[in-house]
Formats: structure tokens, sequence, C-alpha cells
DNA sequence: GCCTAACCGAGACGGTACGTCACGTCTTTTA
DNA sequence: TAAAAGACGTGACGTACCGTCTCGGTTAGGC
């Protein structure tokens, strides 16, 4: 799960493998996280967060930090970790609550400065940092969509979605009118009922019902 | 339009006021910006993209660049329009054809390599170059967001959406889908029929007919 | 005779080939030889002369000294040329005279702190940096050398050496006492008349007239 | 007569505080001068020996090092004591043949790579490493000062020597020229009957007999 | 025959310096 | 005056040692 740039894999944990010279500090290895997360809230874009300034600001020596992960990219994935909300607890009680639930979730991590943060630099460096880009998706984004594939299927099957639609399609047109908003265009405000609104209109369609 | 970082305002284009010494070269301004566009559609993300390498691939000074721009922001800034592909012809045959036809060069340019980069590129850097992102949003997003308005406007009037409806919330309803496919899950395929299906989708909405 | 890494030789001083670009600037060039001739009399061992502090007391960037020189040693070696005392006038009337006039020469050179603390460097550094024991060999030692056995051949000429002897043992004979003085044995004192002593040892011999 | 960084005065040897715990090894302390040495004759400069390739070379903890030295110098200051070949045995026969028996072991010593390498990195670090040149002043330049000054008092009062003649300078007089070849131009091949040439040249001056 | 203090290897720790590169500004010659 | 060339001060890169500090694990007395 961690970087561990110099670890060799499946050391940690083994309780046979009695681990030789000092062991790695978790107080230095949690400041170091603490201070990426810090400059991170102050604004400090992932692409300008030099790791000379993490080691000045976590107190700590540059080689520390390279101890433990390969470079920023495998840091970043950890903080990753750190960072994420845990995954929305869904009421169960039907399709548009548990959408509702779902969206609203979304729109709570869209108004939290952090995650919000997070979430459009993580974005923003899916390009020079493909294994952050991907790791955010293993461990953000692809779990949530199944989570949201299940609420659909069970929803199938209580007949409360038209059977002939792909739910991949239902799952973006509940979804991605939220992003549209939280991603796109962060810069409007986020009507309180807006994922009430979105599940509605995604529910019952544009067309009048004629 | 330009960033024109030396140029005092109005001096432009002021047939009167002969400009004195040498006039800048267009061939030079051109090749500048070719050099951008070449080396982003290499792959290089916007954020490694440095000036002296820009200067290096146009063979051209570093100082020849900072006259014209104040920065990389600025002068990405001028690129995006070079780049970025005319509006869509909305036929004006129905709002379903519309949609259809608006989303559907939503799916080309999401295939375009070049305006694809551009658009995860512009996206990305959201945070590290604000004006860039502006300025994204100024020439490509609103209108396009004013185009659709005025597509959905008319179909209010027509009677084919429902007059209780945010129109904010149904052009979200169907141009989020499409970039959920094209910039959150950009890795999957997207099937050809991609924007019919999401707008019959957002028309009828998911919920049996009965 | 300039460290110039990057410079291709023969380039500097040819009239014809007009250098483009911003040309170097001797300011710098002469700070940054300043600023190790101070840190060198305040009595920092040339191994521990970091290029950092160099640039730091010169007010200089680090680039700026490797675009000069290619390291320590090329730098040394022309710290060494601005040091290093004028060669010594011989008065020619005779060869203890000469001889005499060599060695206080010599004498004055070991009580300048400047010129004693180089040339105790020097000969410390002498395996790591082999270019720098070489260039000190090449510029001090040998000409020096060619000096004194120019005067010990036309003494010989005149008759006022045994035609016997080899002309270096002579010069070892004259100037090795000198070297113990100044660098085996620096912390004594040194007489006033320790040139004159010397040659007249080295003339008489330390046999009885008998 | 070792740095013993940790002990406090005293302590060694003394029969009655019997030192508690477990006991330095003396095999251990034996590889780490062994690998210094080895080092040293591969060349390495005593300024470029890290503590940390000794503590690899010999196997070793750092700490195990720093346990018994203080530094670098204290450490090297014992391998002086190893390295060291023997004072020279004098005949005793007459002046001169003492002090070609001096100039000779002087001489093998020269030739010698390990004493040759010592004697030149211990001049070299005298700056670096003010103890080291003390220790080896003490232990090695003084004693053999102090065994040539006797010689040539024997010397005066056989009336080999002329009486009006200061001792050290006759002391430079002959050893000089030896480290002249040695030390300052070490490069040169020193001839077999070097210590001769020098001793007769010494005795008997340089000047024609008449 | 334990107890315990000191040793041992390994290696983490906060630093400093290495030599390279790009930043954005500047100063030259040439056009 | 613009252009190319490239020098300039700044500061980050990732690596290597510095000397100190923990770790788990020996290795000897002293009880």
């Amino acid at each position: 799960m961690r970087g561990d740039a110099g670890r060799k894999a499946g050391d940690a944990g083994d309780a046979e493998t009695a681990r030789r010279g000092r062991p790695r500090s978790e107080a230095v290895e949690r400041s170091i996280l603490e201070a990426v997360v810090k400059l991170f809230e102050e604004g400090v874009p992932l692409a300008e967060l030099s790791i000379e300034r993490i080691a000045r600001t976590a107190g700590v020596g540059k080689a520390t930090i390279y101890r433990r992960w390969k470079g920023k990219e495998e840091l970043f994935v950890d903080v990753l970790a750190d960072i994420e909300p845990p995954d929305p607890k869904l009421p169960g009680t039907s399709l548009r609550d548990d959408m509702i639930a779902f969206l609203e979730a979304l729109r709570q991590r869209g108004l939290a400065k952090r995650s919000s943060l997070l979430l459009h630099n993580v974005h923003a460096q899916m390009l020079s940092y493909p294994k952050l880009w991907k790791a955010y998706h293993t461990t953000v984004i692809e779990p949530r969509r199944r989570m949201m594939l299940d609420v659909l299927r069970r929803a199938v099957d209580a007949g409360e979605i038209r059977a002939d639609l792909d739910l991949e399609l239902v799952n973006d047109l509940v979804v991605g009118p939220m992003l549209m908003r939280t991603v796109v265009r962060p810069d409007t405000p986020l009507p309180d009922d807006l994922a009430e609104q979105i599940v509605d209109a995604a529910l019952r369609g544009v067309r009048p019902p004629g």
C-alpha cells in the first residue's frame, strides 16, 4: 500500500523476518504526509510542491522522503489514501434515496476544500503522474462506480429502472451532472437540493409527461 | 487577444503611429505557437513544457517569447485559440437532433488526440494557470453552454421539455454523461451511438414507463 | 590558460570569430577568484572549500562557476596563477648573491600567509587533485628550478662550482633546507639570515677546513 | 595511545576497575585499521576516505568506529603507528656512514608505496587534520630529527664538523635534498647512490677546493 | 546459571554539498 | 528596435556522506 522505495516486497508485516537496523519512524512518516496536506490546503498545486519544500515543512531530511517513496508521484498516492473521505453509506430504502445519498456525498466532497482541491489536482496531474491517476481510479472512482452499479442492478431487479438500459449509462446520467457542477463549473454555487433535482430529472426524463 | 507583454494598449493596428525599429516577425510568432502544438501532440504535458524547450524547438531566443507573452500561461491561452475546433453546426430540425449533434461534436473532440489532450491539460492546469482556465471557460465552455441553452429554451417554447425544469440542469444532464466518458473515464471506448443513447435516456428518463 | 569548461579551444581571443550572446562578465570571474582567496586566507582548507560556499561568498550562482571551470580543481589552478608571487629578480653579481636572492624570495613567500597557505594546500591536495599539482609544478616549481639551474650552469662555467657535481643535486642542496623550514617545520621561526646561512653552508660544506 | 572516544581517561588498563559488559573486540579494531590501510594502498586519498566506506570495507557498523575514535583524524593517527617503519639502525662507524644510513632509510621509505603514500597524505592533510600532523611530527619526524642531531653532536665533538655551524642547519642540509626528491619531485627516479651523493656534497661543499 | 551492561551490525535520522537543469531577466552582436 | 545567443542569480532535482541515534541480538563478567 505504501510506496516503500527501499523495501523488498512482502517484507512488511512478516512476523518471522526480523527487520534489521533502526526501524523507520512512523512519526516522521506522518509528519511528511501532514506537511503535504498542509501545503496542499494552503493552495500550493501538486506540480509546484517540491520535495525540498515538503522536507523543510515537515522538518525532515530529503533522504528520509526518498527512502520511503521513489518520487513525488508515489508520495502523493499515499497522501490520497490519507485524505479521501470514506465511502458514503447508502440507506437502501429505495433507488431514489440511494442515488440522492450518493450524489449528496459527492456534493459534500465538492464543498470540502481538501477533497475538492485533491480531486482537481489529481485530475490535473493525470498526465504527468499516470500512477497517481491510476491509483485515484482504483481506490476512489472504481469502488464508488461499482457501489452505484450495485444499487442500479438491484433497482432493475425491483423494476424501478427500465430493463433495456445500459447501467453504465444510467450511472453517468446521474453522476455526470454532479461532476459538471463540482469539476467543470466549480465557480457556481451548488444548491442544497442539487442531488434531489438531478435524481428526479434523471428518473423522469426531461420530456413532458405526454 | 494576444498576450503582448511589452506593447502599450492600443498600439496594435494603429495605422498612424508608425512603429519604430524592426517590426516583430509574424513568422517567428507562428513558429513559436507551432512548436508548442508540436511538443504538445508528442505528449509532453503542459506542466513539463519548459520555455527553454519551446524556444529550442522553435529555433528562437527565450527573450523573443517573453517579449510577446508574460509567461507560459498567456502563451498557452493563445495556443488554445489555434487548436480549438470550431463551434458545432446544429441542424435545428428538432431538440433531439440538435442535442445529438452537439454531443456528437463533443465525442469527436474526445476522440481527436489534439483536442482531447488539450482539454485534459487545460483542465489539469486549472489551478496552476487560472487565467488559462478562465480563457478556456470564456472561449470554449461558455459559448457552447449558451448555444445549448438556446436550443433548450426554444424546446421549452415548443413544449418539448417540461417547463418546470431548470435549463442548466437539463444541460448538465445531457453534457455531463459525455464528460464522464471523455474526461473521467477516458480509457473506455466510446460507442458510435453514445450521443443518441445519452439523449434518449435524458429525454425519457430511466424509470419504466408505467 | 583559463579552465573555460564550455569554450571550444582556440575561441578565446580570436578577433575574427565574433562571440555571440552575452559575454561572460569579467567582474563575476574576478569575484569568484577573490572569494576563493578570501575563504582561503580565512584558513578554510581547499578540501573543505565547497563550490556552494564559494558561490555564496562570491554572490554568484553555482552554474556560473561550473560554466567556467569543470570543478574545484580547475578553478584552483586559476586561483594559483592569481596568487603566486612573480619570479624573483636575481642580481647576477655572483653565484652567492643569486642563490641568496633566490632563497630569500622563498623565505618571504613562506612568511606570506597567502602563499604559504597556498603551497601547503596545493601540496596537500596533490593526490586528490593531480592536475592542480601538475599545474603548480609547471607554472611554479619548474620555472624556478630552471632559473636556478641556469645560475648554477653559469657558475660552473665561471669555475665557482666543482665541475664534477650533478647540478640538480646542487639545486636540492640549496633549496631543500629552505623547504625543510617552510614546509616540513613551518612552526619554527625563520631567522632573517637563513638564506645566507644555507648558501654559505652549501658552498663551503660542513667539514672543518682541514 | 588509542583514540578511545568514549572511554574515561585512566580507565584503560586499570586492573581493579573491572570493566562491565561485553568488552570491545580487538578483532574488530584490527579489521578497521586494516580496512583503512587497504583502501589507502588502493590509492584512495585520505580526504576521500569516508567513514562510511571504511565501515563497509571492514564489515563493521559506523557506530563501532565512532565508539573508538572521535573522527577520521584520530583514527588516522592510529593507522600511522601501524604503518610507520621502525627507526633506522645507524652503524655508528663514522659521521658519513651514519648520515648515509639515515638518508638511505628515508629513500627506502620514499620507494615504499605504503610509506610514501602515507607521508604524502599526512603532509597533505596537515591543515585539515592538525592533530594528525602533530602526531606525525611527534612520533615520526621529531624522533628522527633528534636521532640525527645526536649523530651530529657526536661528530662535532669528534671534530668531523665545523664547530661554528648550527646543527639544525646541518640536519636540514642533509635531509632537505632527500625530501626534495621524495616529496617535491616524486616523479623523478631516485638513483641508488643518492644518499651517498647528498652526504658527500654536504660534507665537502660545492665550491671547488681551491 | 541467570542478570545486565556494553558491544555489535544495521540502518534511520536531519543535514550539507554535489553537479545539472529550468526559471525569468539581462546584455551582447547582428540585421 | 527586434532577433539569437547565451550569461546571470535562484532554487529544485536525486545522490552520497556526515555524525548521531535507535533497533534486535550477542557476549562477557558478577551475583
